[in-house]
DNA sequence: GATGAATGAGATTTCATTCAT
DNA sequence: CATGAATGAAATCTCATTCAT
């Protein structure tokens, strides 16, 4: 009964991790793919890049956007867990330490992921993509949900003037959109993370009572 | 009764204007079109909604690209043009009143040309653009290159602090992409140009010494 | 006004009739090639024979699918007619003219449509196309509507006998269906239509009173 | 214990059961799948059914096409099998009770494999089907070779006339066309053999002096 | 010039077949 | 042998561009 004790508890867990090596491959080869290519890039780059044929890509993903809200799902969800975890951990802390550990779990992904935002970023003005399934919107609107929440305690703390409350998350997301958008724009490769603190202070000065 | 008074004194006056009125029809049908649909938005859409035929078109526009390069261009030598005349009438005044004077512009270019800024990020982020004609780039940088050179001035003059020069034009424009970003999202739609003051007066408290 | 009443009634006429005769080289070509070589065919091979380019073909149907029912609903819009108007002029004539009428119309359109009968066959057993639109239904179900409405009328003026009223659509079918058949498999050429006289005999002797 | 049973008297006759199992399996799956989605239904989808993998299927047929010639062989031997034993019983009776068993054989192997003729007129249609091997054609002509073999008999025996002769197999063939299509195309179940007698009837009425 | 059908290169997608586990 | 993921040739479909009218 227990012969094979040791390693039969999931019969399948080989040929799972291979199959999930293959799906993350193949998300990443779409994400360095459709960052440099634009979305464009065609189905067959994206495979060959990751090291599988068309047909292999297909065996994984329904179709082409499949793919491309499995990509942003995916790396949506990590950047979900970092900034939860960011937050999390910032606590019952002052907002301006939940604000910079906040410009920093996006800025830190981003370094990570340079690729993903440059995505999004094409994403947010594809109608077509925007118009479909409401997990999508969800998807793209993470990092905006998470501002607005910020702010809300930002606010409700007293560090925030009431008079702007309106524009605060727009400038929070437009001050990051800024930072991702020089740093794509000039092939400068620094991390952006360092720029957190900085953020903060300039939001506080701004915002602040 | 006057077919005849269009060849006499300005032989191809009516014909340019003529010419120049189906152009106009196209970029305007371009701008619509490839910000409600995308890039991705066919030739095919853009000169039905222009009220033109395919072959039309071309007949005024060499290629696809060439469409959306004269598009980038026109709109792009607008906003240059608005931006110059803002600047210059508000020529020696303090540098408080030149941003709001820019802010003020871009935003009231937005307001008129909606689709435009939409095109701009969409355009941005493709990479194909980003490594052809520099004509392109140069279009697309317009708003960076007149934000850099009035913090320039700012930083000059002493309205702006030196630390984080490296950042206020970075900031300026973020400011900007945050507030199209917003209106893009949401379908909510006042005009921008009033939010002018407030990103200026939050700027300074950021910035500012 | 009337400038050009001669040749201007229809502006497009011209346009239009090129069109449809392409659609009609189209429909002509999926009618042979399908015949010949099944419904596994090739969109490629049918706009090849037909003298266009694949894309020409998608001019005028939607995809694949649409060709087909599209082929179907010509073919059998036309036999409907055909029948219509052999049992019109049938008339009051006893059943046994209408029948030979019905046998005749039918076998003469299968030899100037050779093709088509055997096209047919093949999507009656297509479940796909059976279980789709309606319309494709009941294009294919055109023979037996019209089989069971005379025989109705065959049990109604007593010539036919009553026991197996249930039989006879489906007998009639199967005589058709006999000698088509056997038409398709053996290469013989000789037109069908003669046989209709001989099956009616065959069916009132054996359905008769 | 009888583990080692199986390996002395018959050394491979347990592997031959077990091998064939999962080959009727698969045909089986094969008459079902087909019979329902028809000829383009996939072989994945035809071993899924059969509850083996593509894999194991590709162990027992080399390709698409042996699996379905396989099925061909199979149930015509098989039907084959059961008209010569019909015939045989019938014996020296008269033309008439052959002309019953031999409806009954055929009606009721449909009724035990409704799926299966389905697939033969399928097949029947598919020109490809008639070029290649012989041994198809001769595998899909085994009813009617059985039906011309019993005509020339009925009109030996003088039970037939003799001017239609040439049409009897054609007009046998069609009867049967005739109710299993009229079978498949409305959904109701219940038995095709009881209709063995009327169809015999019928001919006999019409074909008979 | 204006038109819009024709074109065909190229993108997406399918699926019979193979093969490492 | 059984498995089912990987493969890539071949099919379907799209769309920028041309050109006869």
């Amino acid at each position: 009964m227990n012969l094979a004790s040791s390693n039969e508890k999931r019969p399948h867990k080989l040929k799972d991790d291979l199959r999930s090596v293959a799906q993350k491959a193949i998300l990443a080869s779409a994400e360095k793919v459709f960052a440099e290519q634009g979305l464009r890039a065609t189905v067959e780059t994206v495979a060959k890049r990751a090291g599988v044929a068309v047909g292999t890509l297909y065996n994984y993903f329904a179709d082409r956007e499949a793919l491309l809200v499995a990509l942003l799902e995916d790396r949506s969800s990590e950047i979900a867990r970092r900034l939860d975890h960011a937050l999390d951990v910032a606590g019952k802390k002052p907002f301006a330490v939940q604000l910079t550990a906040y410009f920093n779990a996006v800025l830190e992904h981003f370094d990570e992921h340079r690729a993903f935002l440059s995505i999004v970023m094409q994403c947010e003005n594809e109608q077509a993509l925007r118009e479909k399934k409401s997990t999508t919107k969800r998807t793209l609107r993470t990092l905006s949900t998470h501002a607005e929440r910020l702010v809300a305690f930002g606010v409700k703390s007293g560090a925030l003037d009431h008079d702007d409350a309106d524009l605060h998350a727009t400038i929070v997301l437009g001050l990051i959109r800024g930072v991702v958008h020089r740093h794509l724009q000039n092939q400068k490769s620094g991390p952006l993370a360092p720029l957190a603190p900085r953020l903060t202070r300039f939001f506080l000065a701004g915002a602040g009572k």
